[in-house]
DNA sequence: ACATTATTTGAACATCGTTCAATAACCATG
DNA sequence: CATGGTTATTGAACGATGTTCAAATAATGT
């Protein structure tokens, strides 16, 4: 064979991303091959490690795209909330259900890790942070008399746990049952960082 | 070959789980496979096979020592602790050290999943909820007034939580430096969770 | 001594990520 | 219009993976 043209090399970047994440969702991220991704893109592996350095650079990207699409979501949601409190609380709510809704395009987020020694992509550099200062950014607002690193800290601290909430609960490692539930997990878990927020304000 | 019965069946599996602990702590657990577990314990793949149902079972005895593993050095330090939530801190701190030692051993029990549809085998149920009760014992103590529900409540989601910055922590996905350390966002954490618990308690 | 049983092997299979020479389609030039 | 150069695309090949199983061998029973 030879070239085609009926796409350029963006095109079948895009479409590729677009058939994995497909596969992840439909199949698991364990079933994600690259002879599954060019087939579905009417292409074969070939042309896909001419377009991708390599596997995990289709799952990187695919993970790339995946942040991005939960941010926006997180933003449009927490834009119609009024106060700094509710804002936090949305977050929360849209990134469980995101979760809940595309549980393994989700997962691999977190447990795809590149080569062992290769360092984190600029491309994922970049995402990792942008949730914690949404959060941190809130905590300000809601009390702006804290300095800025402890404000950075209890972001941390907060958005970390309720991610582990997140994480256990996706992957069938919590008891869920009667009373119990990711959302009112979460709830004790804001409540708790919150309110401890607040008091540490006043003894400042 | 015939059979040697230089060991027994037990003991096969034994070393097989050794092994596995060996590659998964030197090589990282994705360079876990079938055929280096059989060359380290001097068999083939087929004894393996003999022996194990399939590779993911392997794993799974891998994970279900761990966690003893795990949970025996949990028990062991939080008997030298007085108070309840001494107690608690003293399983956070453990827990954090030993994921930091063995991350990739730590990292496979939580990452793995048994192919998809089938269920979560016996043998990590009954551990998957060691260490909430043992958080939930401590909190029952700190606050004998509780109603247990929000008991389990509180301590599903404090352990929850802790567990989602130990593994944000360990893959790299928090940003730790100057002041911020794992050590410290539990910290905030634990007091923001038992304070919390403490305060419902006296609106009781 | 021989037959039976249990144990261990290693070759075979499909599939995986990855590479790369060969190929076929396009473009430009004469 | 043909011809040659360029380039996108292929598919076979490689080593390694999990998994299976007939064959081979060693221990045991008679």
């Amino acid at each position: 064979m030879g070239r085609r043209s009926e796409h350029s090399r963006d095109e079948i970047r895009k479409m590729a991303i677009d058939a994995s994440a497909k596969i992840v969702e439909t199949e698991g991220f364990k079933s994600l091959t690259a002879r599954k991704v060019a087939a579905k893109i009417g292409y074969t592996v070939g042309t896909l490690y001419h377009v991708f350095r390599n596997f995990d650079d289709i799952v990187i990207h695919l993970n790339a795209r995946t942040i991005d699409e939960m941010a926006v979501l997180i933003q449009k949601n927490v834009k119609k909330k009024r106060s700094a409190e509710a804002r936090i609380r949305t977050m929360a709510a849209v990134y469980v259900d995101f979760a809940t809704e595309h549980p393994d395009r989700w997962r691999l987020v977190f447990e795809h890790q590149a080569p062992r020694g290769l360092p984190t992509p600029e491309l994922m550099k970049v995402r990792r942070d942008v949730l914690f200062e949404m959060v941190a950014e809130n905590l300000r607002e809601l009390s702006p008399n804290h300095i800025s690193q402890e404000v950075d800290h209890t972001a941390t601290a907060l958005w970390s746990g309720i991610h582990g909430i997140c994480i256990l609960a996706l992957t069938g490692k919590l008891y869920l049952g009667g009373a119990f539930s990711m959302v009112k997990l979460i709830d004790t878990l804001i409540d708790s960082v919150l309110n401890e927020f607040r008091r540490t304000h006043a003894a400042d």
